[in-house]
DNA sequence: ACGTCTTTTATTGTCGCAGACAAACTTACA
DNA sequence: TGTAAGTTTGTCTGCGACAATAAAAGACGT
């Protein structure tokens, strides 16, 4: 089917180990001989077979990512970051969606390891720590944990600090004057889900605000759900002025129906987002939220990621991201009382 | 580093051969035998090397894809369908994001042929004729051409009849009593935009309805693009009573500018959109668009993709996906004058 | 006991490439 | 002219799995 090392060697009148060093670049070859076998090589439109190449040299060049989801438009986001950095160090990129689905995690999980791979980047929630930990353990395959996954001495974690990105943004909430603020968040068994809920139970202590119940709702971060939260917060007897929800895309589903009650925002009712999608400058109003940077976070995955399939036995690290706020037009300023 | 297959061979006391049939089940092999290799298996935690085979059977179960960028939120659904369909299929999927640049398609393009991928889905705009045939031709690699990309006898192509959808878009809002009909769309190399605005044009001949100069915006299917297409739809001296525009994450650039100047959606201003992604029933108000049939589009693209791997050499056709339409909240009944 | 089947296992070469090792071929200088 | 040193290229083995072929072990009839 397509030409071989032999092929060109054969047509450059060379060994296959010149045809080899002078496509490498792996020893000196004499510039006419390099000649001859590059023009063999680009007359038989010849591509050096990368899966010989691997069983030789014991790597592939190629990186597994498992994520729940890229439907999330957060995740979309930091896929996309990640396979720059991937493309721009080398690598190739094999997208896992699990679905939050144990069984395809784990049937992922075994293809990536008999394609072996040369690391596994995670970013998902339904896992079998067991699975995880025998493949960095005995097979030694690196892996590093993006905002949530599977935890273990020797995985790096990466993450945003959530917990300040709460207080970040119920502080800029109070700063607007608000007292009365309500909450709707992710699920509590996924960290960022908790650490934001904890950051804003903590920021509203602090500042001695009263917190209501039924103004803490428990969602699953997707734009559906933000709708149901919202639905829930408008039955209550009484409204909150301001509400602080757990992700952009929970925002926009809440803004949605908010709005079609003919609740006015800001005017009455404050908003503020968590992650900054890329489109929550497109909402009506534009969403003021909490800037996960996504970019850096992509650029440290890989390059830890990097620097453990070069140097394989190492204690894992943990490298924390801060959030930062950015304002827009969904929180209106309240006049205090 | 990870057990072959030899080591379990030895370990059952068996020759690889046995290890090799039971563990693909190729032939019979005794019960006993057969549990003796599968526990061998099992303690050594073996994984067969699917390098090593793919270097022996000649496929390596992986597709790659090319797309100009999972940043769009339509590409993003579509990648998704495609990587559930490939999962089923046992495939896996290599995401290249070429950000419409040719150097990153080219550069893409190597790899991949090198990696020895057993076909390529392609959705992507800056392309190299040359390059892609050359593929097709010399190597006989099977390729599927979603929505667009390169055109060439030999690869298939499927994609939705973007004519019929923006006549269905438009049919809608003469239906609903519009007369003064702008449209904002994609840029026309780009084979759906064109399809949309020949689509819209004949639509509105059809309908003896005046197409105003100034009203038809050529853009570039991004947010920041939509929502400069509206400002420069704003600034006309006369407003339509409705657009028409090429993609929903335009669309959203464009509701989001419209409403930030005090334009009421639908009231002052029906919009309708090209896609129906997942969020456009979020937006405020839901977004009335036409929908491409996201799922069907992956499963028929997984599916010729399929059967041209296992029937090479055969003509390429070309499977048109009809739109339909899904009316939400953003376009508004108008007195018919 | 012998040959003939059938069932089960072993041997060996192959896929395409890389690299350890080594050979051939120059040139320089005694 | 011989030898050491340097330059350039080649031979050969093995990565891990698969499969064609060969071989061994039972089963059976005569």
């Amino acid at each position: 089917m397509s030409a071989t090392i032999k092929d060109v060697a054969l047509r450059a009148g060379v060994s296959t180990t010149t045809v080899s060093h002078v496509l490498n670049k792996t020893r000196f070859v004499a510039k006419t001989t390099q000649e001859r076998v590059l023009q063999a090589a680009e007359e038989l439109n010849y591509a050096p077979s990368a899966v010989a190449r691997s069983l030789k040299v014991k790597n592939t060049k190629s990186l597994g990512m498992l994520v729940t989801t890229t439907l999330n438009p957060f995740f979309a986001e930091l896929v996309n970051e990640v396979e720059k950095c991937c493309y721009r160090e080398g690598y190739n990129l094999v997208l896992c969606n699990t679905d939050g689905e144990l069984e395809k995690t784990n049937s992922y999980l075994r293809m990536l390891t008999q394609k072996r791979v040369d690391g596994i980047l995670v970013m998902c929630s339904a896992y079998d720590d067991s699975l995880f930990s025998s493949l960095i353990g005995q097979r030694n395959l690196p892996m590093v944990v993006m905002d949530w996954g599977p935890s273990d001495d020797y995985v790096d974690r990466i993450q945003d600090n959530s917990v300040k990105g709460a207080h970040l943004a119920i502080r800029h909430l109070i700063e607007q004057g608000h007292k009365r603020i309500a909450y709707i968040g992710g699920p509590l068994e996924k960290l960022p889900a908790k650490q934001r809920f904890d950051g804003f139970m903590e920021a509203m202590e602090q500042a001695d605000l009263a917190i209501q119940d039924d103004w803490v709702i428990e969602s699953d971060f997707e734009f559906e759900g933000g709708k149901l939260g919202m639905r829930q917060l408008l039955s209550c007897s009484s409204l909150p002025s301001a509400v602080f929800i757990g992700n952009d895309a929970m925002a926009m589903g809440a803004m949605s129906e908010a709005q079609l009650s003919g609740i006015k925002i800001p005017q009455q009712l404050s908003v503020i987002g968590y992650d900054n999608c890329m489109y929550s400058a497109y909402f009506s109003p534009p969403l003021t939220t909490i800037n996960q940077p996504k970019e850096r976070l992509a650029e440290l995955a890989i390059s830890t990621m990097i620097e453990r399939i070069e140097n394989p036995r190492q204690e894992g690290k943990m490298i924390m991201l801060e959030p930062n706020l950015v304002v827009r037009s969904s929180v209106a300023a309240v006049s205090t009382k």
